[in-house]
RNA sequence: GGUGCCAUAGCUCAGUUGGUAGAGCAACGGACUGAAAAUCCGUGUGUCCCUGGUUCGAUUCCAGGUGGCACCA
């Protein structure tokens, strides 16, 4: 029996969710969520996590399944996620993923190269010579430790710079040449499904929402937090634009007007990733019975 | 009804002594391998309100029109 893993992604407050769920009721299974940022469970309101209800009707998984203080990646939730998938797979002979974290998702259908996980220590020493010193002596460095990776990288980008050389540091080997993105063979089929529709749309439902969470305490959330603010799990739309309000950098009408802005720069850096990915079949969020009928057309073909 | 001021990018506005224009914000495009809702790079997107006139040439000057604001009635 052929298994088949079916991705449904695209920008946020597209609505993912509800199709996903519609997906996941029709082919009877379950859901694995692909979102960096709902896996936390101290995160519900900014992270626009399904509903009790929403949660009753389908089981999730990685949802609220982590917390912030994990040291939580792409590289973990690749391992993470293809164990569930492995077990779910057992029970089904399709299983909906759905969720917006296009890193989170190519490591599942491609993986991601292996590397020693990085000691904070290093991070944070690398990160004060950051500061101290700027970027040029980190990237005098790296040219030494990788010439390879440093004649390709973004030299501009001080993020890809530092984990590089934390890399080299660690191992003593360059960067490079762990960078060797194999494809790796997954025991099942995969077919992504995007969901886009029209920008000013989109722009429409994306201040809807955050309008919303507003209501539903964003703030309150978001303060209960804030004693964590330093960690990257918390550098999160939605959450740092409080954090500025809580510090008294900014009113809290310029924090809910940052968030929406936030929010829309995300989701077309979101659209720029899946755009021009040739393995994508679009749909509008209105067309739920097309999109279910073109699945089901597709699986039986397969069988 | 009269007089005055204004009309330029999605918004707020600058500017051109006449040679088709630029800031901020917003927006848009791109990169992406253990931070990915992160991080980084790039881009003015324009019937200069409309119609005539003067001029080699008008967004700019003139006239009329339209719309807005203010004051007087």
């Amino acid at each position: 029996m052929t298994k088949t893993l079916v991705i449904i992604t695209g920008p946020t407050a597209i609505g993912k969710t509800r199709i996903a769920i519609k997906t996941a009721n029709f082919f009877q299974t379950e859901i694995v969520s692909a979102d960096s940022r709902q896996i936390y469970r101290e995160l519900s309101v900014g992270t626009a996590v399904p509903s009790t209800e929403e949660l009753l009707a389908v089981k999730h998984h990685f949802i609220h399944s982590h917390s912030i203080h994990d040291n939580y990646n792409a590289s973990r939730y690749e391992t993470e996620a293809l164990e569930v998938l492995e077990t779910l797979f057992q029970k089904y002979k399709t299983v909906v993923m759905t969720g917006g974290s296009m890193l989170y998702i190519d490591a599942v259908c491609k993986g991601i190269d292996i590397m020693p996980d990085v000691d904070p220590e290093l991070r944070k020493n690398l990160k004060t010579r950051l500061k101290a010193e700027g970027i040029e002596s980190l990237r005098r460095q790296l040219k030494k430790l990788d010439p390879d990776y440093y004649a390709t990288v973004d030299l501009k980008n001080p993020v890809r710079i530092v984990h590089a050389l934390e890399i080299c540091l660690m191992t003593g080997k360059p960067y490079s040449s762990f960078r060797t993105l194999p494809i790796k063979e997954r025991p099942f089929s995969i077919i992504k499904i995007g969901l886009d529709c029209d920008r000013t749309e989109l722009h429409r439902r994306i201040n809807q929402r955050v309008d919303k969470m507003i209501e539903s305490g964003l703030e309150e959330e978001a303060h209960r937090v804030f004693p964590f603010k330093h960690l990257n799990s918390l550098n999160t739309v939605g959450y740092r634009e409080f954090f500025a309000h809580f510090n008294g950098e900014i009113s809290k009408e310029k924090a809910v007007e940052l968030i929406k802005r936030n929010t829309r720069r995300y989701a077309r850096k979101q659209l720029t990733w899946f755009r021009n990915k040739p393995d994508m079949t679009w749909f509008q969020p209105n067309e739920e019975e097309q999109l279910i009928e073109f699945l089901d057309k597709k699986i039986n073909k397969n069988e």
